[in-house]
DNA sequence: GTATCTGCAAATGCTTTGCACACCC
DNA sequence: GGGTGTGCAAAGCATTTGCAGATAC
């Protein structure tokens, strides 16, 4: 995981903001799903974080989870991330923007920024006359632990 | 769409080898699903290629396209993209390796490979020890058609 | 003949939606 | 108080699977 760029706290008022702007109302699950996303500094699913909460004492539905989500991701609190078949796995927004390395066999989950291919990316797309606005990268391999594992 | 490596014969030639490799049985439908997707050069989804299958005649169902095209992924005859939330799509796989460029707003979908960034993503996997197999790079863009249209 | 392949329909798994009640401002 | 948020259950949608008949070798 990358350095935070901004505390809890900040991401909170930030949300609060975000809240207001859209003419919505506070609720304590969007501050507890951003909350569990901060404090895991992994990439967790949809079940995952509704059962995370659960063990939190609170009853929140899967659907809030996914509603949440949704309005989470719309305002760039959070980012989503395929990893392979199983679903979307979500993280938090408030990171350096990096791209993902996947194990194929142990389905290892690591961060990486390479600004060169940064550079080229923006590249490719002027030469195409487009404007990039973002991209998705994932570097599919077998990681150190599992290449010794299966030779 | 890049240049063929392979004419459509040369690719069922080795289809036929590769089902009796696996000691598997011939059947039309395999050949056909090739053969759409080789006449077309674009990238379709499983109800695409089936019911452009339905409109020579045959009444083929899109659980066997399904099966179908699993198998064909597995033995490298096609690949598959996914482009946005509406499933995948399918391309020949005789054709150079290439990523894909994606207009956010009409969907068009473009080919590119940069050999620089392919280099760079190989040191990246080594640098972090491991051993990259495959990648998947999309670069979402607005083109510039939808530029003009949106400006 | 026997094993694979197919079409159909039902099942699956992730995600979304409709609805009635709960909660925030 | 009126609109927004939530939980629940049901619906959606792409994909997978079980099964009986069809087909390839």
């Amino acid at each position: 995981m990358q350095n935070r760029l901004e505390t809890l706290d900040s991401i909170l008022d930030r949300l609060r903001t975000s809240i207001r702007k859209n003419g919505l109302k506070n609720s304590k699950q969007r501050e507890e799903i951003i909350s569990v996303l901060y404090k895991s500094g992994t990439h967790l699913s949809p079940e995952e974080i509704a059962s995370e909460i659960k063990t939190k004492d609170k009853t929140t539905s899967i659907s809030s989870v996914y509603r949440i989500l949704s309005f989470l991701e719309k305002e760039n609190f959070i980012t989503a991330l395929e990893a392979d078949k199983s679903g979307r796995r979500y993280e938090i927004a408030a990171k350096d923007h990096h791209d993902h390395i996947i194990c194929l066999h142990c389905g290892e989950i690591t961060e990486f920024v390479d600004p060169e291919i940064e550079r080229l990316q923006i590249k490719v797309a002027h030469e195409h006359n487009a404007n990039l606005i973002s991209h998705n990268m994932k570097l599919f391999v077998i990681c150190q632990k599992c290449q010794k594992i299966k030779p």
